[in-house]
DNA sequence: TAAAAAAAATGACAGATATCATGTAAGCGA
DNA sequence: TCGCTTACATGATATCTGTCATTTTTTTTA
């Protein structure tokens, strides 16, 4: 059972800083106004890839995976998303079917902006327009790099490099090693491109030799730098 | 030895339809009194990842790779630009050195525009900013779902796509089968991010079963459901 | 045109990973 | 708390694909 949010913009963008923090007062209004905010639960759909976008979405507070689903029905992960992030606007920017699914990691709270909405601020700021521009050319350079690094290395340095992308994107907890998200093996197989099973081996492999603890669903890191040097992550 | 090319950019737009075609006549003559043209022979670096952009790359006539060099110096195809493309843009938008090398796969006819030239229309001009992303957009889009084909799918379905891109970028010649480019295995292995021998034996796989003919650098299609049905593209 | 260099074909082989199968543990709803 | 379902661990096996080595063909250059 989905809960609706009433919260406002303003307050959101005090605390998160996502691209919409740059509007101006009565821009805010506009979105704050027409905005629908909802709780996801765990697990839960955000928006299906095929549909057709009918806007954008924004994390106020939570985590979510997106991704894509192979032929025979195995997902790939693209990008995680985490608070002030927003994720469809590829889809709303060119008028297509979203690309990706989005699921919720944990409970979240998110923000849905109707297409014209958007659009309308879109096009009539050129700043709004040109971080845009900006996001859609960081993620692209992202995952340009990614298909050159998925495609060519081995799965254990795949591996490394999620737990390591993992960690940049949602932190640490207060133990300052424990990684920051509760995530299936599966889910880190799908980000790294490869199976569960395989998954699960490297991660003991890692464990055996005292870089990560398994704990639960969770994963400490015990040795940074040895986890760095196995991602083969030279710069 | 590279030779300049003197052309104009009205004449240009007349044939290709390249971007800028809708370019208003001052801003067409704006890029022409400071574009640079040039002709680039075979195999000939157009320009080169991890260089700062100094502009982007606009193709009147020619083919090119655009690829990423990999860790043990093997490259991956991630474009191939033909007559009217624009490259080089997504790092000169977002202000970053190139993550792409490109290279001429034939003699190519390429004018320059400089940095400084392509930001102020871009920025002036809202249409123009909202054509690159959508532009930018397409790539996201074509580039994720090949993320998830290329990690997911054997190398034969690869191979087959790989050559449906060929076909479908470069089209055909006269006789209507064979494709109109001349391309080593070394570089469809690139595209399919596999090996030079993977490639050869594949393409060899599909001449057996009649489905290509390979004539030298050269690949006639004998069979095109087939080759699709190899490729497992369901849509 | 001959020689040299580059590209391609081809076979042998090894190894990384996926797949399959089965048992175990953990999470969850009634 | 029990039972059911989902996630996980783990071994055996097969196979795809990369690597290496050698020969042949094609292209380039002198």
């Amino acid at each position: 059972m989905t809960q609706f949010l009433n919260t406002n913009c303003q307050s959101c963008t005090e605390n998160s800083k996502s691209i919409f923090c740059a509007l101006k007062t009565d821009e805010i209004e506009f979105i704050n106004s027409r905005k629908n905010g909802k709780v996801f639960e765990k697990g839960e759909l955000i928006f299906h890839e095929e549909a057709a976008s009918k806007g954008v979405f924004c994390i106020q507070k939570g985590k979510v995976k997106v991704s894509q689903l192979g032929i025979d029905g195995k997902d790939q992960i693209l990008h995680l998303a985490k608070d002030g992030d927003v994720m469809g606007y590829r889809a709303t920017l060119s008028g297509d079917t979203y690309s990706c699914s989005a699921v919720a990691l944990e409970k979240s709270h998110i923000c849905f902006i109707p297409k014209e909405v958007f659009l309308v601020l879109v096009e009539s700021n050129p700043k709004l327009a040109l971080k845009f521009i900006y996001l859609l050319s960081e993620e692209l350079k992202k995952i340009e790099t990614n298909l050159t690094k998925i495609t060519q290395r081995p799965v254990k340095e795949r591996i490394a490099q999620s737990l390591l992308l993992l960690k940049n994107k949602y932190g640490l907890e207060t133990d300052s090693s424990t990684i920051n998200i509760i995530i299936k093996r599966e889910e880190i197989a799908n980000l790294a491109g490869t199976t569960r099973e395989t998954a699960t081996r490297i991660l003991y492999h890692f464990q055996d030799d005292k870089i990560i603890e398994l704990k639960g669903k969770k994963i400490k890191i015990l040795n940074l730098s040895r986890l760095i040097i196995e991602s083969n992550i030279l710069d």
